[in-house]
DNA sequence: GGCAAAATCACCCAAAAGGGTGACGACAAG
DNA sequence: CTTGTCGTCACCCTTTTGGGTGATTTTGCC
């Protein structure tokens, strides 16, 4: 699409003036057959929004190609310590030591079953602190709770 | 065109709404100026013209126009970027870049039907972008994979 | 002009996850 | 002793997710 959007244009001219020739050319067919003026605008005007549409989408779909970043080494990381785990903000939201061992091994990507069979505990007991840590920090997914037990500082 | 998913509805509808309101203004000008219908043609094919690719950018506004961002900050702690360093190990594994956009959806704690809203597509299709990503990454959940791709360097 | 990759969408089915309710025992604090 | 919290578990139900298959369209490339 790069190359190819010169190209484009160039045939969204041609097409233009095709239209616009056309136009003049039927208009003297419309001229006698004066009360279709209504038929004829409604005509160009979808015409050219769906090519305008067209064009648009294709204009603007894909522009990631060239992704050359540079990037030296930078980058300011506030990470003074190796880990986080926030105690404070933990009690703050009331969230107790199994649950919150439940969210970490859950940001681990395990399931319920596997984080069961870790913490020796049946399947159920793992929903229950899912749900009430999930209630606890507002999330509805357990991905939502990973990404904001991240954004309270409760997970590396 | 020929499948009536949301996104064509909602474009036959805008386009619809707009051809419909143009027409009507358009019509009482063009009694009143009684000019030549070039111009009148002219004006309301630009016009479309116009709005077509206002609204393919408005729809699919996703230019990723990286430039080369040369961000001298000399901080210690030579520690990760703060973005996603893919690229190299996107390719690597042959990700695509909607499935990569799915990814980062998905680290961020949506639903399936949360992007699909968010991308514009079917919820169908985001389910396919996430087994594909899923498969390469070697990830079975999506917590999972959110974690393999913040182990790969994928993710911030 | 044809090919391959990518993107899109549909349908089905099974498993996992989530929401709600209720319950029981342990344990510490009042 | 009563109360509250915590941890544990079960059941039911709905929603979400994952897996598989097949299809079409778009796009980039040769």
């Amino acid at each position: 699409m790069s190359k190819a959007t010169a190209k484009h244009i160039f045939l969204y001219g041609i097409i233009g003036g095709i239209l616009i020739a056309a136009l003049k050319w039927s208009e003297y067919r419309f001229l006698v057959i004066d009360h279709s003026i209504e038929i004829y605008s409604g005509l160009i005007a979808a015409t050219f929004a769906a090519v305008g549409i067209w064009l648009g989408l294709k204009l603007t779909r894909k522009q990631e190609r060239i992704v050359v970043k540079e990037v030296p080494v930078t980058v300011p990381v506030p990470m003074a310590g190796p880990f986080c785990p926030d105690e404070a903000k933990r009690e703050e939201l009331a969230i107790t030591p199994r649950e919150m061992e439940t969210l970490e091994l859950i940001a681990q990507g395990m399931s319920n079953r596997e984080i069961a069979e870790k913490l020796f505990v049946s399947e159920n007991t793992v929903k229950t602190h899912s749900s009430r840590v999930f209630d606890k920090l507002g999330a509805r997914r357990r991905t939502q709770a990973v990404q904001l037990g991240k954004a309270f500082g409760l997970l590396p």
